[in-house]
DNA sequence: TCTGGGGTCCTAGGACCC
DNA sequence: TCTGGGGTCCTAGGACCC
């Protein structure tokens, strides 16, 4: 526990639903929320205006649509996302070198590694400058918890929201925790709390009073002994900067359950592929196969395989994938498949190559015939070059005469979309054929720093640099975005 | 109301080795 | 003939987080 505050925490607003409204005027004071949008699709983020419905991250889609049948239901676009979360993180690197992201949209900063005197008011102002040159930035809002150390630091940005900045004082933590539930801990979620509420055990005051040896005999060792420090508000750990991954998976959940056995084996191939294009893209390789199977009936299980060395060879993985799946039993019907790789290396040895090089020569003349089959196999639809435009809504789109917009929906042929850009005025709509050659997808246009709203000039994808604006200066952009 | 997708960490049992 | 303890690796599952 520091004696000063110089632990920040920044937690972006309802991070995507407000990226969607920014990017989107139209949406600005309304409800949104972001998520899956198909029928077993769940909610990531909701924005201000759709909490007030009761609409909540990790709800069905189809119960928030009960909720709040007005809002906007849009699928998440990472690229923006992304964007904007760079832009940000950029904003932390300035205020020092320790910085630890979270997510997209959290990150941790040891401001005493900045070089930011150690005192209550010399951190707030850092604070509040950030929170200002993020406005400026992205157009969006943050907020900041200050403590001395990264749990209560994370309280703070949580008692902050939304749009504000909270200092938890070294000293006053145990006094501030003391009536709190314990859910407020971190780690502490439905099972955990279930199992201190049958021990009596409600509020973080309570859990100090039970004492290490209690709270280990009801939660093991690491929990009980971690949950006693989080509740005497004692939490040392340190800010630690962009660790290595430490597996990388793909899954899907299907619309309807899966029963054919071919079509779940093509879908597991499917998912290997993807999952090596992602471990190829991280440079890495990895030494642990892991399949994941749940079922009609949620019950989910994994098999996993340790090969003899770390690869990123395709037919490898896929190999070991379909091995590990014909342990399972299917019949029943598959609702979600995955594929994960753990055991990660750094795949840059050649000897590493040629020491598997016969191991993969071997697997790959053993699955050269089943993928040839799997492929003859698909359906024609399913050919990267043959699949239908689909139209999700919110994606980015331009058409030749109307300039850049978004998908609003799509259904029976038509797509109907909204000609606005982040710059620009609400837009109109206009309905168009699906297969309408003059309407393609496009990029997400940044934020703020945008060509003026001439209606014309929304070209996607050719502004060189998402932070064209200097950090402090608000012009008419910024301002029109905050009277929203 | 019917439950996503991407991760991290922990536990526990069995194998295996010293 | 019966009986050690510790360490590490592998596998499966579960809680939790955003």
């Amino acid at each position: 526990m520091r004696p000063a505050p110089t632990i920040l925490h920044l937690d972006m607003d309802a991070f995507f639903a407000a990226a969607e409204q920014a990017a989107k005027p139209s949406l600005r004071g309304k409800p949104v929320v972001v998520g899956g949008v198909g029928v077993r699709g769940v909610v990531s983020t909701a924005s201000y205006e759709a909490r007030v419905f009761g609409v909540r991250s990790a709800m069905p889609t189809a119960q928030a649509r009960r909720l709040c049948p007005n809002a906007a239901y849009l699928s998440p676009r990472f690229t923006l996302y992304r964007q904007v979360s760079d832009a940000v993180m950029e904003l932390l690197h300035a205020l020092s070198p320790l910085v630890e992201p979270l997510s997209l949209d959290e990150a941790f900063v040891d401001l005493e590694a900045g070089g930011v005197p150690a005192e209550t008011a010399a951190v707030r102002a850092v604070g509040e400058k950030l929170r200002r040159d993020i406005r400026s930035a992205t157009g969006l809002t943050g907020s900041v918890g200050l403590a001395g150390a990264k749990m209560l630091a994370k309280i703070a940005s949580e008692a902050a929201k939304p749009n504000g900045l909270v200092v938890i004082e070294p000293g006053t933590e145990r006094e501030l925790l003391g009536p709190m539930t314990v859910r407020t801990l971190p780690g502490v979620g439905p099972a955990t709390a279930e199992t201190l509420r049958r021990a009596g055990i409600h509020t973080v005051a309570e859990t100090a009073e039970a004492g290490e040896a209690e709270l280990v005999r009801l939660l093991g060792r690491a929990h009980g002994a971690g949950l006693y420090a989080m509740a005497l508000g004692q939490d040392d750990r340190p800010v630690v900067a962009e660790r290595d991954a430490k597996s990388i998976s793909v899954e899907d959940t299907f619309e309807v359950d899966l029963t054919d056995r071919t079509r779940v084996r093509n879908e597991m191939l499917r998912l290997a592929d993807r999952c090596v294009q992602r471990l190829r893209a991280a440079g890495r390789s990895g030494r642990t196969v892991v399949i994941k199977v749940r079922n009609y009936d949620f019950s989910t299980l994994t098999r996993s395989e340790t090969l003899r060395g770390p690869t990123d060879d395709p037919a490898v993985i896929r190999e070991a994938a379909v091995r590990l799946l014909e342990t399972v039993d299917t019949t029943g019907g598959v609702r979600l498949l995955g594929v994960g790789v753990s055991g990660l290396a750094d795949f840059t040895q050649e000897d590493l190559f040629a020491q598997l090089a016969t191991e993969r020569e071997a697997a790959e003349a053993a699955t050269a015939a089943a993928v040839e089959q799997a492929a003859g196999e698909r359906e024609p639809h399913e050919a990267e070059e043959e699949r239908p435009r689909r139209w999700y809504p919110g994606l980015d789109v331009v058409h030749d005469e109307f300039g850049a917009g978004w998908v609003q929906g799509s259904g029976v042929g038509r797509v109907t979309v909204r000609f606005e850009t982040p710059w620009s005025a609400p837009g109109r709509v206009r309905t168009f054929a699906v297969e309408d050659p003059a309407l393609r997808p496009g990029e997400p246009l940044p934020l703020v720093g945008g060509a003026p709203a001439d209606g014309q000039s929304s070209e996607p994808a050719i502004l060189p640099k998402f932070l064209s604006r200097e950090p402090g200066d608000t012009g008419s952009v910024g301002e029109e975005i905050s009277s929203r």
